[in-house]
DNA sequence: TTGCAATTACTACAGTTGTAGTTTTTGTGA
DNA sequence: TCACAAAAACTACAACTGTAGTAATTGCAA
């Protein structure tokens, strides 16, 4: 693993993202940003957050009156960059599988592919600028 | 979960590899299969097999000489499907960020864009036909 | 037939994860 | 000032995972 990557599990993902969407929450508000169904305990999620805060993945930013606010200390791309490289190593390395799991599946078409060709032009055109 | 749907931790897909390539092996079989940097002792790999077994991913086909000979009971391509499934939903559902990570980590080209959207345009005329 | 090397079967244990209860502290309204 | 609600802090525990040791069997070569 890599200084600074940091890998999160399920759960740990779900707290994240009222994070990441709020920019910074009290563990109450992560609490109450969460679906309804499947959410969990207050101090579930107080839990987690204590655990994300060990494993680097936010800080406490501030107070206000009893309550901690906590702010992500690491962002969601690079998050899902090392979910996607931890996957890829799982399997064996190469993207195809993956890639043709997702059109198979219907998940992506060509519209998104053509989207991603464009991309790939355009990051062409600027290096080359 | 489904049924039928097996999640495997990452050594077990360590473990299934030389299954799926071998199509049959005994646990000294797929321990001389794994790489030797990385290679765990006999009774660790003879363990995840075990469990494998409980998992419904592997069955006892025969006996050789003393030795129990595996194969297979899922197929590599479910279960990447499986493994894809879970990290969509991780990241929230959509493959978009996914996607956004092969193309800029240069993990996929423009090459292997096309060769997908002649896969679409493939299954597209098979379908109609 | 029997001893041994190989294999099976069983046990162990620490780290991570999901999940939440209990105890302690603290800001604030009456 | 002080009781109380809210939050923090701490503790717990079972399932799963990585990893391997130990004990019991067993096929086979001599």
């Amino acid at each position: 693993m890599k200084e600074g990557t940091v890998t999160l599990s399920r759960l740990e993902l779900e707290v994240m993202r009222p994070l990441w969407t709020l920019g910074k929450a009290t563990v109450r508000e992560v609490l109450e940003a969460l679906p309804e169904d499947r959410r969990p305990e207050y101090t579930t999620v107080q839990t987690i957050i204590y655990r994300l805060e060990a494993k680097g993945a936010v800080t406490r930013v501030k107070k206000v009156g009893n309550a901690h606010v906590f702010a992500p200390a690491i962002t969601q791309k690079s998050t899902v960059g090392t979910l996607v490289e931890e996957l890829l190593r799982r399997l064996g390395g190469t993207p195809e599988p993956v890639m043709a799991h997702l059109v198979e599946s219907g998940k992506i078409g060509l519209k998104e592919l053509r989207q991603l060709e464009a991309m790939i032009q355009d990051a062409k055109g600027s290096r080359k600028k």
